[in-house]
Formats: structure tokens, sequence, C-alpha cells
DNA sequence: CTGTTAGCGCGTTCAT
DNA sequence: ATGAACGCGCTAACAG
């Protein structure tokens, strides 16, 4: 009925008796208008029901209630997760997200990333997989923010969130010591991924702290960090000289790939073998059998992200200390892996 | 360096030579100008580093270059994978998507809606889970186009795309059948989800087709449709009279705690019981026994979405005849119901 | 094919 | 605490 479109501010100003600049500030800015004035506007805007024009708003003001979620692929849970984090965070923020995957094309991160700043943008979260620094510090010239997620590296210069890959590795080789577990082994997909070489660190350190050698450690990539890579995985582990009582997969896929190759040859979990995933996704509790696993708080890292991002948006005078929020792990144990009896 | 963002479409003009008409014509209608002034424009775009701001836009269109998926979980892979399609969709022609998750709130569903009609986007693609058709008739009134994903009846009035419920049951049927299989099992979690009816009424229809009576037929309903669901389904279908020699789950991660409990009571999967699940998510593959499952498109649904809306924009003229794309899905044959040796 | 020009609707001074 | 007025940058309509 109402024609809404064509319901302008001025016309809420007419209609409750006051000046557009009141109407913008009860919207903007409630405290400063009185109790009764701001009653009148919000009945006007009501009646009217008018719907204001970010367009105008963004165009006035040089900037939108617009933040960007730059990710590889929102079908991983991985990411989902985070983009859920992010969704919620800005929402109660008074912003909205563009979600945009990349799908490891690096132009179309680009092009992301430049539509982001079309729409002036107050900034990015970004898993950043192809762009370079150089590209980063463009967009910063172009008044954009970046918050870095799970960055490789930390010699960039801006805020980031991540989560401790070094801790997660440690719960998960302690974890297996502390079952009394001696031969252990580390499954991964092709070497070369910071966060597995990190998760990797961490475990070693767990084996070294309880007096284990290298000669009680066996490292297997298969080809992909995947299932079908985990099934090949368990292959090669009972090809070798000695069947290790304590595995540790760089993700739930591959774990659960081997908990498939160690079944299939007759192998039980965990009386002869404990087997620890890394991720706690959603297979990970309804595995063939339930799986130890270490839990990333992923919801959390993304509204992180979001905080970090309003925070330096917020800052106007003074350097801006860039931040880098670092999540901890948790171990989540199941009967893969589970607590002595 | 270069000072973006301070750049204006009439700087450009200036660089090139022409007119700022001639600017917005080489940026948003390229064929309308010849060749060499396009080069030229577009080589002072590059060298100033231009970045048109979509606001001044969206206030002088009236319309933004923004679309909406509204759904109710981004974790869901169901929708995940909606989000992708949508998300390439839109940025194939030069949309981008708000990705806003309502977590089953009403309220918040309404919200976002409004979210949208602020930044004037041309629609909105909505899993209508809450908002009733009276409030989607209002956002239509602001002008705001929308598109129902999986809705439950067709008595709407709008552009619809969903997948055919009851072919995916027939298909999940129609195989049991083909396989021999003559006790059959239904598994659920509470009834009253429609697409479960559908889904129900094509499974009974393939049994009717076959000749078979409800007495050959089961209807087990868990309390959720979860993998815990599943397995207290399998403790229920253990305690039938005849135990059935196939089974049709609601979902994948059901039919996996119904593989998960099977297991337990000792009865094999194929041999004893076949076992078809539903949606072909990422872990029906990885399953104890990989599962035969009904294939859902849901990435191409996701794409046919915003196809739907662009289209009903473009009408501007004349009558726009609402349209429904309806997938079909299709049967992936795995080891739990695998096709006879 | 290109140039000219008038606003789109809001936020933000600066008075009062 | 409130009002008046300007202009943000672009598109569309029209003239040439």
């Amino acid at each position: 009925m109402s024609k809404t479109g064509k319901v302008r501010l001025s016309d809420v100003a007419k209609a409750a008796g006051v000046s557009s600049g009141t109407v913008s500030n009860t919207i903007n800015r409630p405290d400063s208008v009185s109790d009764a004035t701001r009653r009148k506007v919000l009945a006007a805007i009501r009646r009217l029901d008018f719907v204001p024009n970010e367009g105008a708003a963004t165009l006035r003001s040089g900037t939108s209630k617009l933040l960007g979620l730059v990710i590889p692929d929102v079908t991983s849970s991985f990411y989902a997760e985070i983009a859920k984090g992010v969704a919620r965070q800005a929402e109660e923020h008074g912003y909205a997200m563009l979600l945009f995957n990349t799908d490891d094309d690096p132009n179309r991160e680009i092009r992301q990333l430049e539509t982001l700043a079309r729409h002036r943008s107050i900034g990015a979260l970004i898993v950043p997989r192809m762009a370079d620094e150089h590209r980063l510090a463009r967009l910063r010239e172009l008044g954009m923010h970046l918050v870095l997620i799970d960055r490789a590296t930390s010699e960039h210069d801006g805020c980031s969130v991540s989560i401790d890959d070094v801790r997660g590795g440690l719960l998960a080789g302690q974890h297996l010591v502390s079952l009394g577990r001696r031969r252990l082994a580390f499954v991964d997909g092709p070497a070369g991924v910071p966060q597995a070489g990190r998760r990797l660190e961490g475990f070693r350190q767990a084996l070294e702290d309880a007096g284990l050698t290298s000669a009680d450690f066996a490292e297997i990539h298969a080809e992909t960090a995947s299932y079908a890579g985990g099934q090949q995985a368990a292959r090669q582990v009972l090809s070798l000289a000695a069947l290790p009582d304590g595995i540790f997969c760089i993700n739930d896929q591959m774990a659960i790939g081997v908990l498939n190759g160690l079944a299939h040859a007759g192998v039980t979990v965990p009386a002869r073998v404990a087997v620890v995933g890394y991720g706690d996704s959603a297979v990970a509790e309804s595995a063939p059998v339930p799986l130890t696993t270490v839990h990333q708080p992923m919801i959390e890292l993304g509204r992180a992200a979001v905080d970090l991002l309003l925070g330096e948006v917020a800052v106007t005078r003074g350097e801006h200390h860039h931040l880098s929020t670092v999540f901890n792990p948790t171990l989540v144990v199941r009967e893969s892996a589970p607590y002595p009896a």
C-alpha cells in the first residue's frame, strides 16, 4: 500500500513536525534527542513505513554499513562456521556481511576485494591464500581495513585472528602419550601447508617432552588431505615395520579414512591403535568410531575478527596498534582415543 | 599512494578528455561507446586508480548491485551449497551477495529483510521458514523481488526454486525394490516436515507400483532427524517383528546413525539390510559403509534462484509471470545399497 | 556517439 | 535540543 521507497527522511520530518536533521539524529544518535521528540519521530517513521536509503548515507558519509568476508569456499565447514560468527557479530553491530568465495582463484579474489571497495565497505575479513602483501597494501590505501584470518605468517602489518596450531598439535600429542602410546604416526596430505607444519611441531614437542625419539615416530603423507587420502595413509601405516599404537591426523576427514583403512585390515581402534583427528567437524561425532579430535572455536574466531575490524575503524586519531587474537584449541575426547578406563 | 577514494568519475572524465556521462557509459554500457573512447577512458580509470562509488550509483539509480540470501544456517551443508551457487552466479552478473542466517528467529529474519530494503537490494532469495505471506507481500511493496527456495507449499505468488522431493523418494523406493527388497522401513525425525512428507509419498508410490502392501512397510520416527536419532531409529527397527531388508532414511546423518545401530547389533549392510540416505552430503561417501543416497543439485539450485531473481527484475513492462524451477534429484549408488553383483 | 545538467536522499555543519 | 542549507558522486534524460 504505502508506496515506500518514495518516503524520504524529509517526509518523516514533515509528518513529525521536526526538521530532517532531527530525524537523522533520532536514527543515528538517539541520545542527542529529547525523549518526546524521539517518540514523535519514531511514530512517524512507523506510520509512513520509512525505509532509510543506505545508498544516500553511504554517499554522504563516505562509508557503508557493509563488511566483507573473503574465504576460499563456504561449503567447507571450517569456513562456514567462521561465516556464521562473522554474520552474527556484524549484525549485532548494525553491519551486514558480504560473502565471497574465492575458490582459490587469485583474480576473483582481487575483483571481490575491489567490489568491497566500490561499496565503500569498512573493510574485509580475509583468508589470504592468494592476495600478496602488495595488493593488501593497495587496498589499505583505498581506506579499507583488513583483518587477516588464520594467516600463515605473522609478518604482516594488520590485525589478525588465528588459532594456535602448535598448541593443537601439542594437545593431541600429550593426549596420546598420556594414554601410554609410544609408537606414534602423523598423517597429513602433501607437505607444505603452514597450519599442518605447526600442528606437527606441537605434536613433536609433546613426544620430545615425553622422552620419545624420532625412532618412535613416523610421518606419513598421502596425496590429498581427504577421506581417500586417509585410506591411502592407512595402507602406508599398515606397511610400517612396526604398527603404531597412536595416529594423529591433520583433519577429521583423513582420520575417518584412516579408521576405515584400519578396520578393513582388522586393526581395532582404539584397542590396538588410538586415532586423533583435528577440527571437530560434524563428522567427528558420527565416525565409525567416534573421533577424539582437536576442537577449534571457529564461530568465536569469526566474531573476534569483526570486533578487531570495528575496533580498527573506531580509531580515528593516533596510531592504531594492530592486534592479533589467538584462540586456543581444545581436545574433545571420544572413543577413538578415550581416557583409560 | 594514489589517494583513491578521492578520485571521482569527473576526474576520470577530465583526464580522459571526455564528459562524465561518457565515463558512466563506458562503465555501465560499454557498447554505447566508441572503441577509441572506451580505450581512453579505461586507461584513465586505471591510471588514476578510480574506484566507483556504489553508494552514489545506488542513490541515483534507486537500486543497488546487491542481493540477499536469507537462510536458517550456513553451517548446514545444504544451505552452504546454495550459498556457494548464489554467490557465484551473482558475481557473474555483477552483483554481490549479502548473507544472513536467521537461526530460525523470526525477528531476525524480518530485520534482515529490512536491511536488504535499506540497501535498496534488488531482492532476496529466501528460505521462508518464518516469514509469512503478509510480510513477504509488504517487502514486495517496497520494490524488493523475492525468490523462494525449497518452499513447502506452492500457493505463493512469486518465483521459486525447489527440488522434487516426491521424485527423490520415488528414486529411493524404486532402487530398493529393484534390489529385491520387500520389507521396507522409512526412518524420519518428528513428523510434520513437508519435505519429508513428500519424500515419503514418493517412496510409498514406488512400493505400491511394485505391488507391495502396507504390511511390508514400517514408518519410524525418532526424536531428532540427526545421527543420534538414527541410532535411536535403529533400535526401533531391530525391535520390529520382522527385520526389514531395506531402509530409507530422511537424511544422510540419520542413515549413518542407523548404520551404526545395525552394526552394533551385528546386522550386516547391505547383506541383510540395504540402507538409502538422502542429500548426498559430504559424509555419505565416508560413512562406515559408503552410503547410497539421493543427490540434490544445491549449487545449481542456488544459481537458478539468482537467474530467476534477475529475470524478474529485468521485466519492466507487462506482467511478470512467476516461474518455478524444479530440479530433479538423482540417485547415487554406493555400497550400502549397491547394484546386484 | 558524446556532452550537459539536474537532482537522487541523507548527514553535517553552524546557527539558534 | 533543534533547524536550515549545502553537497557527497553518480546516472539518466536529453540535446546535439
